[in-house]
Parts: C-alpha cells; sequence; structure tokens
DNA sequence: GCTATATTCAATGAATATATTGAATAATAT
DNA sequence: ATATTATTCAATATATTCATTGAATATAGC
C-alpha cells in the first residue's frame, strides 16, 4: 500500500491538465472554443496557423480531455469537454490579469484613455438595452454571430465597420463586445468608433461571460440596425 | 495600433500562469502552499525533492506571480499570491478528476471497497462534531496541525498512528482527514484504522477546503485526546 | 573578523515540447 | 473508380524545460 507512487501518478494527472495550458496557442485554440464548437479549418482561420499544427495542438488537448470531437461529414468539430474548462480558462485570466503587471499595462497603453474607456458593466447594459437607448454592436466573425449573440444586437465584423458607419444613428450611444475580456476586436472598434466622433464604449466581458451569466441571447440574424 | 502583436502577448503573459501548473513537482509545491506558509527547507523535506531543485521552481512560481515570498532570519517563507490562486488549484484537480478516467482509477484501486471509503461531507462532520459523536483526527504532520486544524480534531501522524491506537476509543466513529482531496494520508489512515476493527471514515476534502468554507477551525494545540 | 546554515545562482547535459514539412487517411462528390 | 477536401500522422530540426552539480550570496551567531 505505498502512497508514494499513487501520489506521484496524481500530481503526473494535473499536470496533464497544466501543460495543455502552457502554449499561449493552446490557451488562444481554448478561448475559441468557449465561444463555440469550431471545425480545425475555422480555427486555422482564425488563429493563422498551419493546420497541422492546429490539429497537433487539438490532439494534445483531447488527450488531456479538455476537448472533444464530433465527426460530421467532411468535418470533425471540437468544443470544450465541460463548462469547467471553460472556468478554468478564465480562472487562469483572472489571475495573469489580477497578478501580472504586464497584463495590466498591455491593456492600459492599448487605450488611449483610461476613463474614456471604462467597460460598460453587463447590468448596465442589461438596463440600456430594456429603456432602448443604446446600439449594441457584435464586431466578431458573422459566423460567431450567428452561432449566439446579445439579444438585440448587431453584426458588424471590425473590418467592415469603416464601411458601414453610415448604419449609426450619430448621437445614439454604441456598446461593443466581442470574445472575451481580451478580445481586442472590441477595443479596435471603440477606438475606430470615437474616432469618428460616437459615443462608443466597450461591454466588460464579452459574449461567453454574457452567456455564462445567463443573461438573454439570440441564435442567428434578427436583422441588421 | 496593429492589434496583433498585443494579443499574442497576452496569451502569452496566459500561458505563463498555464506553465506554472504543467509541471507535477510544481503543482505539488503548489498544493502544499495552499496549506500554509512554508519555508524552502519545508518544502523540500515534504517533496523529498533536492533544495536547489526546490528553489528553482519557486522561482518560476514567484516569476508567474503565483507566490511571493517574505524574509525573516535565515529563512525565505514562501506562500500563494492570493486565494485565486487556490482556487486555480482546484480547478485544475476538479478538471483532472471528472474528466480523465484514470484519475478515478487511481483513487479508486486506492481503496479497498468504494462504498466504505465513501467520504464524510463537512456538512455531516459538522453536524456529528457538535452531537460531539466523533473523533476527528488530523494525521497531517505535527507543523501543519499547528499552523491551523478543523476545531476539535486531535493530531497523529500517520506514522505514529500505530503506535497510539490506545487513544480511541472502540466503538467511537473517526474521521479522518488531511491536506486535500487527493492527499492520501488520510486514505492510509483509514486503511490502518478499519483494519484494526475501527470505525473509519475519511473528510470530503481536506483542511484547505474545510477553511475555504469558512467552517471552525483553530490554530496551535487544545490537547490530544 | 570567522563559521554555519539557508537560499539562490550558473553551467551542463538529458529530456521534452514545438513548428515545419510532406505524406497518409477518411469522407464526399463526380 | 477518381478526384477533392478536411484532417491526421510521421519525421525532422529547433527550442525550451528540467534535473544535477558545485559555487556564490546572505544572514545569524560567535
Amino acid at each position: 500500500m505505498s502512497s508514494k507512487g499513487v501520489k506521484k501518478q496524481l500530481f503526473e494527472q494535473f499536470a496533464r491538465v497544466g501543460k495543455s495550458l502552457s502554449s499561449p496557442h493552446r490557451l488562444e485554440l481554448l478561448e475559441l472554443l468557449a465561444q463555440s464548437e469550431r471545425t480545425v479549418e475555422d480555427l486555422t482561420k482564425l488563429t493563422g496557423l498551419p493546420v497541422a499544427n492546429v490539429s497537433q495542438h487539438l490532439q494534445h488537448l483531447r488527450r488531456a480531455a479538455l476537448v472533444i470531437t464530433r465527426k460530421a461529414g467532411l468535418y470533425v468539430y471540437y468544443s470544450l469537454s465541460s463548462p469547467h474548462v471553460s472556468e478554468l480558462l478564465s480562472a487562469v485570466q483572472r489571475i495573469a490579469e489580477s497578478q501580472l503587471d504586464e497584463v495590466d499595462e498591455l491593456v492600459r497603453t492599448y487605450l488611449s484613455s483610461k476613463d474614456d474607456m471604462e467597460p460598460v458593466s453587463r447590468f448596465e447594459l442589461l438596463e440600456r438595452v430594456r429603456s432602448g437607448l443604446v446600439t449594441v454592436l457584435d464586431v466578431r466573425p458573422v459566423e460567431e454571430y450567428e452561432a449566439g449573440h446579445i439579444a438585440g444586437a448587431i453584426n458588424i465584423p471590425l473590418r467592415e465597420l469603416s464601411k458601414r458607419l453610415h448604419q449609426f444613428e450619430r448621437k445614439r450611444p454604441i456598446v461593443a463586445y466581442c470574445r472575451g475580456a481580451y478580445c481586442i476586436l472590441a477595443f479596435d472598434a471603440v477606438a475606430k468608433l470615437r474616432a469618428k466622433g460616437f459615443d462608443a464604449r466597450r461591454l466588460d466581458g464579452g459574449f461567453p461571460e454574457w452567456r455564462h451569466a445567463a443573461l438573454p441571447i439570440e441564435t442567428h440574424s434578427v436583422g441588421d440596425k
């Protein structure tokens, strides 16, 4: 009944989970999977990594049982194996955020002015949506928007934003969001909109957090504007 | 305003936290630190690793800001930098537990009989302590016991258990605990006690979990028996 | 000052992880 | 069948991490 070996093995199992979180690319993949189920191809496009590379990392995550797969036709769909994984992810981010000064700095230097860029809380947004006084802007790619978005949000992927500014009413405030607290699409969007004179702010957190808080969402589009 | 570089850097920061969780030894160190502040020497003894090795891992953890240090005299005391870290740790363990069959097997094969070994919940133990119908046994080393233990528990380190069986009343049930859900000291103790005919069970979770649940604890001894 | 002890640092080689490339497999459509 | 596309596998070179060793630093006591 040697407890020595068992202890060692246990920590090795824990480390297998830890190892999955030790590569920036794997974390990015997990973050993307936290938003929705995706094929290898999707992930390849979203990350810009070579396919084989993505596949390899996904294998790794699968071996650690953090993701599961489903095969449909030519495609293999990956998704997180449980909500626990997405909690683990945000635990990692929370710590990195609260404890590594550099992360704070990264976020801060990215902002033009700290005060102006204070995020809108989910509660505040919900209130303002109810009173109809705000345009909610989803700047993620169309597929992600269609897979699920904040109820009432319109979708304009970031790269199309400049072309479609006419869709906004001048005086009406805009709240932008994207994939999560660290998704910079929303930052970019807010920066652009403010530069054009709009009253734009970003949501605190992104779609995954909103959904996790069990706030109203929609799937597929209900039309723009 | 290239968002590319910022995103990459962010994930690298996250990965720094992840890397800390990628080594079995570092996880063991974190687990020990989750129980109480400790010196490098303490950790060396508890893990059985070479000093330089322990020190190196601790440096790593410090760079990732998961632990902080305090210097007093000759000793450097290490501790977790925040309760978030201990939450992160249990998130990792929870996932490993729920998703890696092997962990389950490890735990299960270690048990003589699954049913008999069902742990006692914290709530149940609290009830039984109040009614005074149970002996709570802390099988961790003396120093850990003194640093903090469940209110009313007696301390008999595992290796002394056989010698001190006379301290127990024959018919009175015993609930043993140690450092956490995966600390095998309590398993061993229960196995030994049951072998000797005692009604022994182990607590679900260990001292850190008990403390985290804000249940009654004591520091230093209140005497045995 | 000197000695003893705790901790850290630095250097080495061994082990592991990673990105890259090109080929292999599997499912679908023609 | 054959061709096409998505995914995985296998092999390699490179980079990173790890354990080990012995030396260096820092603090306390004498």
